[in-house]
DNA sequence: GCCAACGTTGGC
DNA sequence: GCCAACGTTGGC
């Protein structure tokens, strides 16, 4: 089981979207670091989802719900891809940026040091504890 | 292979 | 609206 955090703008798809759809394909990711992380999720790992600009904040859980697998819209026939993600769970408190940088076992997170990466590995204990401190 | 110019993302 | 941090592109 791997642990992901996946970023989008709400005004351009946002967490309730994922929702109304049930699932969802996770598609026109354009960099290759973020592609790379797609090709190692496997299908049950968890994934939070953070609304980036106005938002930025941790709203809620996915499970990854189908690997890696050519994204439909790569017209450059450059190799990206996409995966399929499944909503879970709404965040009951959702934990903003503010949060996230000022709490010990969160500040070394990928998220607030590469802050234009959309999809990045999380560590288990981050998991575990975004989860506790959010429900 | 280097680097300047440019475009994009995202926080402030 | 601005700027920092990157990624990409193209000239040399």
């Amino acid at each position: 089981m791997n642990y992901w955090l996946v970023k989008s703008e709400p005004e351009s798809y946002s967490w309730d979207d994922l929702q109304s759809k049930g699932e969802d394909i996770w598609d026109g990711i354009r960099n290759y670091q973020a592609r790379n992380y797609l090709k190692e999720m496997r299908v049950g790992d968890q994934v939070l989802f953070y609304h980036s600009g106005k938002a930025k904040e941790i709203v809620g859980v996915a499970k990854v719900s189908m690997e890696a697998f050519p994204d439909p819209n790569d017209k450059e026939q450059k190799d990206w891809m996409a995966v399929k993600l499944v909503p879970s769970k709404s965040l009951p408190k959702p934990l903003n940026l503010e949060q996230i940088k000022s709490d010990d076992l969160l500040s070394g997170m990928i998220l607030l040091k590469q802050s234009r990466l959309s999809v990045m590995p999380l560590e288990k204990p981050q998991f575990e504890h975004i989860i506790k401190i959010t429900s």
